[in-house]
DNA sequence: CGCAGTTACGGTAGCGCTACCATATTCAAC
DNA sequence: GTTGAATATGGTAGCGCTACCGTAACTGCG
């Protein structure tokens, strides 16, 4: 070979064995930062980080430096050195369907605001990418985990507690949680659901929902109470219920309600497992002359923007989203900066929202 | 200085000076796998990253090792080391709002399929946030960055340059992108509606739209149209319009029809800034009595999934997000691993969906 | 058989930053 | 003055990985 490091050597200095160069960043470092403001890395690292640790004088050069150069730091590297990597991961079935928004957005937007930043990854309704997923979150070493309403396989179990990453399923109130959970009660919502409509004077209750996890306990607590009450309809045990394919859409709000009226014609209140189901089923009943709430009350679930234009209104279960995104972000922040967490499960409850559609 | 070198050193050879420990990530390293498998590091990495690499039998030792161990590879190490990071940012103005979710979803999705993760910001509706983001996004050395319908400012355009990056603007058309763009003429989608309208015999046009800047030039596009071809509202210059505050609920849409009606009781056809406003109308005209579209046309944005379920189904203009998102993820990955991208701007158009409304 | 080209693997030195230790200096306390 | 503690700064050795440069063994070719 004629790249004989001697060779290359000789034309250092004198013996100065030639170091092979690499590809860099191509940025601006902390070295270079540093030595314009005539300081030791360290002290730059700390100006920029830790800004009380410095003297004020030095902490004017080195920010003049910083603004100067136009030095934006390397959290990759300050994340393997300091093994913090100041990013948050957050896991939803699915970014379209509108449940999960409030929650990733006021997460968003209190992780940023603590220097944190959110990596967003998508299951799947089935959870079908959900091992895939968690390998690559893994990987990026974040330093915490935020489960939105998700169902993990066992293995996926096994790898998030091995990771010993912090952890926050949402959601959902499971009775082992992994780690932190922030969330609400799927089952107590039927009672709450067949309460108010009780008190409205509906006797014959049925039940349109998705067939998703969460929304089938909705229905199953939703069918136990009024059976518990003693409303079931002629000829069934339970209630009349319809299964619609998750995500939900208006439109299967809309056939839904044509298939339920078409088996049970008496029926006088529905309680449908997203907002979106209760917009197609007042369509639908507007389209068929069915007056609400006259003859048909309805009531949805999620409390999404329009429900309170509709017209009727549309009486909802209103889950406070933006608190759960708030709180899991605190939780999290917490932990990573190693202030102790004393409340590891967090039950927000929910609300019913009265509005003119019951 | 005492902290001599040498002094230190002494003390290492005979004396078997203690070295210091130092925090580590707690998880499996490459080292650890490689010394498993009986390889160098370098090899359990290739086995691991470019399997072709390696001889079958090597790679199956490497294999079993990551399985044993529960290895699962530092990013933010290899990122460090090879100045790919594999992560992606997107920055949306904000994630509630429905328009950019498919885009979302399918960016996820296209990235995640190839080995890519999705870091998300949110910049604001009026940029508030935006150069504070774009530092935390820049020093996550992402791969690719890709700014979904935004304004974005001139320090802003500075900083993307200075740092190297990628960058694919996404939702509009500007004359002088950063870098890449995909995107469709909003002014281009005015004249498209008025001639839709003009063949459906609509003579009375109105504009409701938001009051973002990429709504109002398709306002302006479809005022302009309106007025070339001689349709101005008595006493007026231009169309009868009504502006909304950003981000567009139903119950804009519902006011501002009522608003439009009592200025301009003549008015025919309707185009809304969104789905979402055009639901309002389409909400406020039937309570009003007022038959669409025989006496009212309506036309949306966006053809979010429930318009074609609406009553009657709503025309509206179809911007493809999904392929926007996953060519938005092509062009990224290509650049990110060197294959050479050659169009640098794509324009992807949009449709007129045709139905009931209209 | 010699030579080049290919395939498989390894040693080492970083990527850019911070944890860990250390030193120098200052100021209050005794 | 000595001691102790607090403040301000610096040197160095990694964090866990891959780029760069090797070497050795094997192949095909004249």
């Amino acid at each position: 070979m004629i790249d004989d490091p001697a060779i290359r050597a000789g034309g250092e200095s004198n013996g100065e064995r030639e170091r092979r160069p690499r590809r860099r960043s191509g940025g601006v470092t902390l070295r270079e930062v540093a030595r314009l403001a005539g300081v030791a890395m360290i002290t730059a690292s700390r100006a920029i980080n830790t800004p009380d640790q410095v003297s004020a004088a030095t902490l004017a050069r080195v920010r003049e430096a910083v603004e100067t150069t136009g030095y934006v730091p390397n959290m990759l590297a300050g994340g393997l050195a300091s093994t913090r990597s100041r990013l948050i991961a957050a896991v939803v079935p699915t970014i379209v369907g509108p449940v999960f928004l409030e929650t990733i957005q006021s997460l968003t937007e209190s992780l940023a605001a603590a220097g944190y930043q959110l990596m967003l990854g998508q299951s799947g309704y089935d959870g079908s990418r959900e091992d895939a997923l968690l390998d690559a979150i893994i990987g990026r070493r974040p330093d915490g985990i935020i489960l939105t309403g998700i169902m993990h396989s066992e293995e996926g179990r096994r790898r998030l507690l091995a990771s010993g990453i912090p952890v926050i399923e949402t959601w959902d109130l499971t009775p082992n949680p992994i780690d932190m959970l922030i969330g609400f009660s799927h089952e107590k919502i039927g009672p709450a659901v067949v309460e108010h409509l009780l008190a409205r004077g509906r006797r014959h209750l049925a039940a349109l929902t998705a067939d998703d996890e969460r929304a089938l306990r909705r229905k199953s607590g939703f069918v136990d109470a009024a059976r518990a009450k003693g409303l079931t309809s002629s000829g069934l045990d339970g209630l009349p219920t319809g299964i619609v394919r998750a995500p939900t859409t208006l439109g299967s709000g809309r056939t839904g309600l044509i298939d339920l009226l078409a088996r049970h014609p008496d029926i006088d209140a529905i309680f449908c497992s997203s907002d979106l189901l209760a917009l197609g089923v007042l369509i639908e009943a507007q389209m068929q002359g069915i007056p609400v709430p006259r003859r048909l009350a309805v009531v949805g679930f999620g409390d999404l923007a329009f429900a309170r234009d509709l017209n009727p209104a549309l009486t909802t279960v209103r889950i406070d989203g933006t608190s759960i995104g708030r709180l899991a972000a605190r939780l999290i922040v917490d932990r990573a900066e190693g202030r102790p967490v004393n409340d590891r499960v967090v039950d927000v409850g929910f609300s019913i929202i009265p509005r003119a559609s019951t």
